[in-house]
DNA sequence: TATTTGACCAAGA
DNA sequence: ATCTTGGCCAAAT
């Protein structure tokens, strides 16, 4: 059975994601005003719910700040995740935006 | 329908 | 640099 879209908003917060490359990261900001919205907090609570879970990599979304920011099965299970994939971050959790901050144009 | 919630963000003290 | 405050928006209750 095909995926039932229960609203809009989150399909494309997920539509969205799945185009983050692996060893990049997105901010929730980024994704929000891709969408012509301010709704970061939309957003996060989008991937709390998270009805699509492996197929959509949520750990791949962090803070405008560079910090991880949370995770529905804790943060560090996200910060292990990201550097499987080859994301450096340090050891206040922090992500080097510069670096691994990817736009979706 | 109204209120609460949240994996946020920017600015101010 | 850290902490607080107010604002922001959609989804859930």
């Amino acid at each position: 059975m095909a995926i039932k879209y229960k609203t809009k908003f989150n399909e494309r917060c997920y539509s969205l994601l799945v185009k983050v490359p692996k060893g990049k990261v997105t901010t929730y900001k980024e994704i929000a005003k891709k969408l012509n919205s301010k709704a970061y907090r939309a957003v996060g609570n989008a991937m709390n719910k998270n009805p699509y879970a492996p197929r959509v990599p949520c750990h791949r979304v962090v803070n405008s700040n560079g910090e991880i920011g949370g995770f529905a099965s804790g943060v560090k299970k996200k910060i292990e995740m990201l550097r499987k994939e080859g994301v450096d971050i340090s050891k206040k959790n922090k992500i080097d935006l510069k670096k691994y901050l990817y736009k979706f144009n």
